[in-house]
Parts: structure tokens; sequence; C-alpha cells
DNA sequence: CTCTAACTCAATG
DNA sequence: CATTGAGTTAGAG
């Protein structure tokens, strides 16, 4: 039988902000990020205080969403029909408990406008390239017809393999442009390589991708993405918002080659405060209807 | 005690 | 579900 986990605070209410709860159901997720109704989850789940009442701490954890810039909204991936959008951390947030208070912090984390400006602009540029690359009928295009480069929407969710959260890693292998991501290099490749050869070599992805943009501009069937939010490096979130992987190599070529996706470091730059603090709360609470084993 | 993060209520989109 | 504002509560130093 179950013991009733004196982590779980019983009906007594855990002595975590609803930022610390809502970080901790992030954090705890695979792709550190979660819907609403997840987040909702995992503190139901853990913490029976939160059982009740759920009117009224829903509407303040939403409330906290929308109000601390800590947490970032993330657009769901079009072939990841649902309700809500998903929530991240965002990366420069990871030291908000510095002092080990997960009930408050010292200073309220918050972006400068001009930080936020930018990072609303690379969101919504994700948006575009999501609704770009999942919308079927530009494969009408003549140029691209052969070329398996524009899917139809994918059905399955490919499981993601993101590598697990271990000790450390030292060398994370991560996916980087071997050039400068600029407006020029995308619209104009300056290797003749692109312009001159129309049979490319499928093999060398990013050659590929340039091309295979520098037909969509062309084009002019839908509006693209505005390229240049790809080349702001100022808010790079770590792997923790990346997609999941499809089978579409193209897509996640061009998903990955955007700084929001783009890992940071081990641990995606985790503060080890927070790691610590957050983990120790996480495995707390998680120990509900443990001690049998599943 | 002060300062301000966190919470609540609630209107609005 | 998400955003915003205004007023209240309460934790940290």
């Amino acid at each position: 039988m179950p013991r009733p986990s004196r982590e779980s605070y019983g009906d007594q209410k855990p002595p975590y902000s609803y930022i610390s709860l809502t970080a901790m159901a992030i954090f705890n997720s695979t792709e550190k990020m979660l819907p609403l109704s997840d987040i909702y989850k995992f503190i139901t789940d853990r913490f029976p205080y939160y059982r009740k009442n759920t009117q009224r701490w829903q509407n303040s954890l939403r409330h906290n969403l929308s109000f601390n810039d800590c947490f970032i909204k993330v657009p769901r991936r079009p072939d990841r029909p649902g309700k809500g959008a998903y929530w991240a951390l965002h990366p420069q947030a990871f030291d908000m408990f510095e002092n080990g208070s997960l009930l408050r912090r010292r200073k309220r984390f918050k972006l400068h406008k001009s930080d936020k400006d930018i990072l609303s602009d690379d969101l919504a540029a994700l948006a575009n390239i999501n609704r770009f690359f999942f919308t079927p009928q530009i494969v009408d295009h003549p140029h691209l017809h052969q070329h398996h480069i524009i899917p139809s929407v994918p059905h399955v969710d490919p499981p993601i393999h993101q590598p697990a959260i271990t000790t450390d890693t030292t060398q994370t292998d991560i996916f980087r442009p071997k050039r400068s991501f600029t407006i020029e290099s995308l619209i104009t490749p300056d290797k003749d390589s692109v312009s001159s050869n129309d049979d490319l070599d499928k093999n060398d992805s990013e050659e590929y991708f340039l091309k295979q943009r520098k037909l969509l501009i062309e084009s002019h069937q839908r509006p693209l993405p505005p390229l240049h939010t790809i080349t702001s490096a100022s808010t790079r979130l770590p792997a923790f918002l990346h997609y999941p992987s499809t089978s579409l190599n193209q897509i996640n070529y061009d998903i990955t080659m955007h700084p929001l996706l783009m890992m940071t470091g081990p641990l995606g730059g985790l503060h080890p405060s927070y790691y610590q603090n957050l983990t120790a709360a996480v495995h707390h609470g998680a120990n509900n209807n443990e001690s049998g084993g599943s």
C-alpha cells in the first residue's frame, strides 16, 4: 500500500510557489515544455492540496505564466493538435532560485523590453516556420516537387531522443550551422555551387536547405518566416525547446537552424542551485505512489 | 519593519 | 486559454 508520503504534504499547502511548482513540472518533463493541462496534472498528481479549489489556484497559475518572463509560451506544432500552447522556461531564468528558496525569489525575473521583443519575434518566426513547413499545399511548386522536401502533415509523433540529463555532458553533439546565417547568405548564397548547379547533393543538407529556401522565396506562394530573426543570437533557448524530431530531415534541419532551438550547453545551461533545488523538490513530491515500485 | 514577490479576483480578448 | 490590472498577503533580509 502506497504510504501517504510525507513529501506530498497531505492536505497541507506545499512550501512552493506557483512559479516553482510550474518550473518543476516543466523541468520534470522530457521535452522541458508542457501544455497547461499537463502542468495542472503534474501538480495535482503530486500534491493533494491542489486537488481542491482548482479554479482558484489554476487561475493564479495562469496569471503567473503570463506575467512572469521566466515562462515562455512556445507555439504548438501544427502536427500536434491540442489546446493551448506549450510552456517552457527561459534559460536565463535558471538561477532565479539562487537564494535556495522555492517559495520566494530574491528578485523577480524580468526581461528588458528589447529582449522581449526579440524573443517574441523569434517565437513568431518559429510559428511561421511551423506553419510554413507543415502546410501541404506548398508542394505545388514545380521546383520543389520531386524533392520530398515539403511534407504532408505528419501524423505520428516520433519518440523524442533527447540526450538524457545525466551527470554532465562535456560535449553534446549540437547542430550548428557551418556558416553564419545572415539574410544575405540565405537569399543570395555566396557559393556559386548553389546557383550554378541545379542538381544539388542531397546529402549536403545545408546547401539543400539554402536552395530550397531560395526557391520558396522566388515562388511567392506564401509568406516566408522572417529570416532576419534567425540571426538573432541574443535569445538562445537551449534544447529543451527543441521540437521532437520527425523523419523529415529537411524540416528538422530548418527548425534546428533556429537559435531558439539550439542547445547552449550541458543541461541547457542549467544553474546548479536550480538543478539541485528543483530535482530535490520533484523527487520529494514524486514519491506519492512509490514504495512498491510500479 | 520594509520591500516587493507572490497571490487573488476579475474583467476582457 | 491567455493577458492585464489592481488590491491584498506574506516571505526574506
